[in-house]
RNA sequence: GCGCUCAUAGCUCAGCCGGAUAGAGCAUCGGAUUUCUAAUCCGACGGUCGGAGGUUCGAGUCCUCCUGGGCGCGCCA
């Protein structure tokens, strides 16, 4: 289904076509309901181009435009804008298509790609914390976008499984280890000891040496080490799944770093050989000499005493995704601090000749209330889980003083949809390079660009639906008389130009901000507009815009991961 | 030192490819409810878009410089 914006740039390119003109300029959503619906600044560009006069191009243009079907006569105003108000009957009858419509308006690209999507990644051996949500919740909400709008996605979790710091916690578990701990809370004891091994390494160098021979084991592939490592994997994963069920995360494939253990010596080697290599000071490097910002910042992919890093793993994560996976593209979502390490890969990978199209996807911090990184009291970085339990137990709270008819057993349910939709809305709905400040008052209100906020605008329609008791038949005509009906269908017509747009900037905000300004829409229509005791034809026609604006919500929603509960 | 990134209302934030008089929410003040969830809606107040130049018919948006914050820069990941 075609949208009302792509219609009417079709339409302006033929008039362009028509009139003689290159084919230039826009057409975008009006900045101000005074211009309409859409507006052109193609006479505004080509004015500048031929150096005449923009409203005489903006005639000459309105000459041969043919829009009357879909709007009433274009305007021309201000600097030379084209202005155009869709006509309500075409707005009417295009609702009443998208209710007939199962991907509400929203048309799929063509040709899709293959698209391997890097996000969430965390250690093996630590626990989740507030600062990995970012990453997760950004990353799975473009995988869920991507993928409803066609696309084939390959979700990989790139586990943080091997590294210098196993030398630590071996050690520990051989020497600190307390079975009954490990038992009740599995990843505080593997904490607990890796801080022990820590606190006596840096005391005595003796125990310094004893972590690093572990470590040595371990990558030599002693058995006893290794069987220490996978069972520090093993109860990390099962960590990790808790968290994700949580959060209603999925990804296709776990590879974590060890994964690529065995391809490294391969990727020396192969970086050697084609001379993008050499050997400095003992490690091998890739240097950046025609790149002024990388020129004096090397990439290391082997170290003096010949072990390897995680550049070597992500130039052979490289290999992976595109020669098994078969990527047409790469998104890593990860914090921005790491933007020159994957600005080296991606030339590594670019010199190498690969040809996909590889996008380091960053985001901003998380802050507590001082403006600094969010920490506990101690220091300590917040636990995710700590973070996800509050959430649900303030939602639970909010509704039992909102909602006191609620049966009990379903207020559990609605605090954690509620809770967790929270916290995932705060971070989706804001720009990803902010930084921002978590506050729970404010992501929990029911006013502002909050989830509960959009939930209840869905909650409130299923609440009518509900009162009417009879199954619904969408109207096959609406009726758009009120100036708050127009304004709800001409945004529910939109959702299929907002959510291609989110894949541009990788800005899931967009859609955020679009489903606030739909659910503001949908909330100034429910206070204009009785639904129920309104007279035919207006009954069923608002009942049609009523139950496409749950449809658009609830998707809307779903894209970026969260649930809309039918009562709070 | 080099690089990346951010700076918009008292506070928290939008403002994608440059477009018309820079928008929300909170806070403050004022309205709306015999009515489908007032968990809402409508209005008022509030701005040298960090500063200075530049490109352009047009700059919060692009370029240069400066100031301030965050982060990163050969053997951690």
């Amino acid at each position: 289904m075609e949208t009302f914006q792509a219609l009417l740039a079709r339409k302006l390119a033929e008039a362009l076509a028509a009139a003689d003109l290159p084919p230039t300029g826009s057409v975008t959503p009006a900045t101000d309901a005074r211009f309409g619906d859409y507006q052109s600044n193609a006479a505004l560009v080509l004015a500048k181009q031929r150096g005449e006069n923009p409203a005489a191009v903006a005639e000459k243009i309105l000459a041969h435009l043919k829009v009357g079907e879909w709007c009433e006569a274009p305007t021309i105003a201000g600097a030379g804008f084209i202005n155009f108000t869709l006509r309500t009957e075409i707005v009417a009858a295009r609702t009443a298509d998208l209710l007939q419509d199962e991907r509400l308006g929203v048309e799929k690209v063509a040709p899709p790609k293959r698209i391997v999507i890097d996000f969430g990644s965390p250690n093996v051996a630590k626990p989740m914390h507030v600062g990995h949500i970012r990453s997760t919740v950004l990353g799975d909400a473009l995988a869920r976008i991507a993928s409803f709008l066609g696309h084939d996605v390959v979700r990989d979790n790139h586990i943080g499984d091997w590294g210098t710091q196993f030398g630590m916690v071996i050690y520990g578990w051989k020497n600190l280890l307390e079975r009954a701990a490990l038992e009740r809370d599995p990843i505080a004891e593997l904490v607990r000891i890796y801080k022990g091994a820590n606190d006596r390494a840096t005391a005595d160098p003796a125990v310094r040496e004893a972590c690093r021979q572990e470590l040595v084991k371990l990558q030599a592939g002693d058995a006893e080490n290794f069987g220490i490592w996978k069972e520090c994997v093993a109860l990390s994963l099962r960590e990790f799944e808790a968290a994700y069920k949580i959060l209603d995360v999925h990804y296709d494939i776990q590879r974590g770093e060890s994964f690529y253990n065995d391809r490294l010596a391969d990727v020396v080697e192969r970086l050697l050989k084609s001379g993008l290599a050499e050997i400095s000071e003992g490690a091998v490097c890739v240097f950046f000499r025609d790149i002024p910002e990388l020129a004096d910042k090397p990439c290391i992919t082997r170290k003096r005493d010949g072990g390897y890093n995680y550049a070597t793993t992500d130039i052979a994560t490289v290999d992976y995704r595109i020669q098994d996976l078969k990527a047409d593209t790469v998104w890593i979502v990860t914090g921005a601090p790491q933007q020159l390490h994957f600005r080296q890969i991606f030339e590594i990978a670019r010199r190498e000749g690969y040809t996909a199209d590889f996008r380091h996807i960053t985001h901003g911090s998380i802050l507590g209330d001082d403006r600094k990184l969010m920490k506990t009291r101690s220091g300590d970085n917040v636990a995710l889980r700590d973070v996800l339990d509050e959430a649900v137990v303030r939602a639970r709270k909010i509704v039992d003083e909102k909602n006191p008819e609620l049966p009990d057993s379903e207020r559990g349910d609605v605090a954690k949809i509620i809770g967790i939709g929270a916290v995932k809305y705060a971070d989706l709905s804001q720009y990803r390079m902010t930084d921002y400040i978590f506050s729970w008052d404010r992501m929990l209100s029911f006013q502002g660009n909050t989830a509960p906020y959009l939930q209840n605008a869905y909650v409130r329609i299923r609440s009518i639906f509900r009162k009417a008791g009879e199954e619904f038949v969408p109207a096959k005509t609406l009726t758009l008389t009120a100036p708050e009906e127009k304004n709800l269908a001409t945004r529910l017509c939109q959702f299929g130009e907002v959510v291609p747009t989110v894949l541009n900037d990788f800005r899931p905000n967009i859609l955020a901000n679009y489903l606030y300004e739909l659910a503001n829409s949908f909330h100034a229509f429910y206070e204009a507009c009785p639904v129920l005791k309104s007279e035919e034809p207006s009954r069923s026609s608002r009942l049609a815009l009523c139950e496409l604006s749950a449809r658009v919500l609830a998707k809307g929603l779903d894209l970026l991961g969260i649930k809309v509960p039918e009562k709070m």
